[in-house]
DNA sequence: GGGTTGTGAGAAACCGGTGTCATGGTTCAC
DNA sequence: GTGAACCATGACACCGGTTTCTCACAACCC
């Protein structure tokens, strides 16, 4: 593989040998230079020339090399997304955002998933930047919030944008959900349903999303003069067995929440469970709304009311960030997540006492 | 943005230089074309030579440009991934194994979801290939169905890798599962369980995967000497709704079937709200099978018995057939799917007659 | 009409690697 | 002792673009 070979040109043979800008400035009896001005736009350039030129570029088909153009520019046109799939709807969703910017556009989109927790996933992602050289990365939650992370980009030379649910660093290099705001429309649609004893399943610490949605849970129910005593908080981890554990817990408290706000879609479902496997209606006696809106809340019985982000126009404005910065760098993209109302939550149960 | 910038060189500024192979060679004091040596492992090279050379690699920090290398070896070091998503998780699952294939080599992964119903996809996809030029590229179903898709890529010169639930193509450029043998063996399940009146919920006409999982539910049936009447079959479109659209035609029989076997996870959610509306009770009355194992089959309730496939098996070996066609090109690759038996198929009620 | 300015286009160098071929020094056979 | 074979290495062209610098020529000025 690695030796010399001498019949290396025959790999190539498959392909067409492509027109290079060469065989277009010979035929169109011009310059390499003149192409390339053609190829780029340039203002100065004659019109009849450029049409000649025009005319042989779709003759011959000539699509410019795009490794010779990342060579003598230094830089490519590869954008890389590095995240650690909190889930795969989002990434998915996110990808698709991403392309959608990226169309029309010489990018492409370069994955990069990594295990948050491996100690070597900088090296790796140091590898990563070195040996593709991407002229930007776009970073996901939950790894978003690695500070390394981000200092890793700056040392490499390799734009970045994060996504994140808190004010992770500065707006050339952000891309932020107003969590804690969305969080307060949920609570606000309980207490505009009835009610009152309402519980939450957070996060895992360590979480700036988590923070975030605790924090947004907490004002908003002070603001409607209704009290979080410890008794109505379990935490668990994102995944759909510590939901279903955390609302155990919930569930034992006397008298009981009539509704439960969960930090993400999958404990939302192991919440489900946990009720009705306790014998509780959903959402007669119990209302549920989760957080992400994945395909897990649309699919489950009664489908789950939750809160979206607008993961697609999020996913946009990230790649703008990066590719057109000088638009909209220093511009801050703030985005609301929206309530998506489907039939876990019912209005409180008559016999409900209050609290 | 496109007008000749003489200050071009400020925006490599931000990076610190980037040591090239020159500076290697001037302070090891060889030539290019050794320290070349050295990084390809080159096996005729002096071990003092290149000793000295890999430590003044390893001082400077000195990495290939990857777009130089590129240019010169007329190919680069990028593989595409073509799909048209038909399941987040399967195409999450898909990467994850690419990647794992794809882990300590140079090359990386370019993700190029497309539309399916779009009249210019295949215009799309030929920008796509022309513009990046990638290595080569992995096609997942059910567009890998698409035989002028194949055409294109012969036609351009780029590798390919179609995955299949059929033999679509020789050896060299096709990853399979036997889907047939696998909806086999969902069938003996459900008739080693008692079952003898099992419906199915076919996929879309067209998709290769959807006569694959037809026939091979016939087939088994056929074995076991049960008839596949009209009212015992319906088609959807493998989505949700048609899922349960599907199911009710099926229920509407009578006796209605003890089981089905739907030829996705989405249908077979479907069916099961259907069955629910109905007052059926999974599984006691009804048994249910679904196909792919989705993070939907894992979540409903009661979670779902499902085929699934060794995606990130197949992907792996899809990557290797690209990346390394001496190997492996010329061996089959067919891979044979699991039963992931879970709680969605019971015993035949007893009051269910013989049929 | 000669000098100045401005404009479109080309020649050559360059980006950072790899391939080809030549070269100088050993070792070996005869 | 001499030529052949064999190594390890280097000089140089090349991949296909872009950038820099130069130049020819037309327009303009006085």
């Amino acid at each position: 593989m690695t030796r010399p070979d001498s019949e290396g040109k025959g790999v190539a043979r498959g392909r067409e040998a492509q027109p290079t800008i060469n065989d277009v400035a010979r035929i169109a009896e011009v310059s390499k230079k003149t192409v390339s001005r053609v190829i780029n736009r340039s203002p100065l350039l004659n019109e009849a020339t450029r049409k000649k030129v025009e005319a042989v570029i779709a003759e011959l088909g000539y699509v410019p090399n795009p490794q010779a153009r990342a060579l003598a520019l230094r830089r490519n046109f590869l954008i890389g997304l590095l995240h650690d799939n909190p889930n795969a709807q989002m990434v998915l969703n996110f990808q698709e955002g991403v392309l959608e910017a990226l169309r029309g556009t010489e990018f492409a989109l370069v994955l990069h998933p990594v295990d948050r927790h491996s100690p070597q996933m900088l090296d790796g992602i140091r590898t990563f930047l070195e040996q593709q050289r991407p002229y930007g990365v776009l970073i996901l939650p939950p790894i978003s919030e690695n500070d390394e992370l981000a200092a890793l980009c700056r040392e490499i030379g390799c734009g970045y944008v994060r996504m994140g649910s808190a004010h992770l660093d500065n707006d050339a290099h952000l891309v932020e959900s107003n969590d804690r705001q969305a969080v307060g429309h949920a609570v606000d649609y309980l207490v505009d349903s009835g009610h009152r004893r309402i519980g939450l399943i957070a996060g895992p610490e360590g979480f700036r999303s988590a923070r975030e949605r605790y924090e947004g849970f907490v004002e908003a129910m002070t603001r409607h003069g209704l009290s979080v005593g410890p008794e109505r908080v379990a935490r668990g981890n994102y995944t759909f067995d510590s939901g279903r554990a955390a609302a155990e817990r919930l569930l034992e408290a006397s008298p009981r929440p009539t509704a439960i706000f969960a930090s993400n879609d999958e404990m939302a479902a192991g919440a489900l469970h946990a009720a009705r496997q306790r014998g509780i209606e959903i959402p007669a006696e119990l209302s549920l709304i989760g957080f992400d809106d994945t395909a897990i809340a649309a699919h489950i019985w009664p489908p789950l009311t939750t809160v979206r982000w607008p993961i697609v126009s999020m996913a946009r404005a990230a790649a703008f960030k990066l590719i057109r910065p000088a638009e909209t760098a220093q511009q801050p993209s703030q985005f609301l997540s929206d309530l998506v109302r489907r039939s876990s939550v019912a209005i409180r149960p008559a016999d409900s006492g209050e609290d």
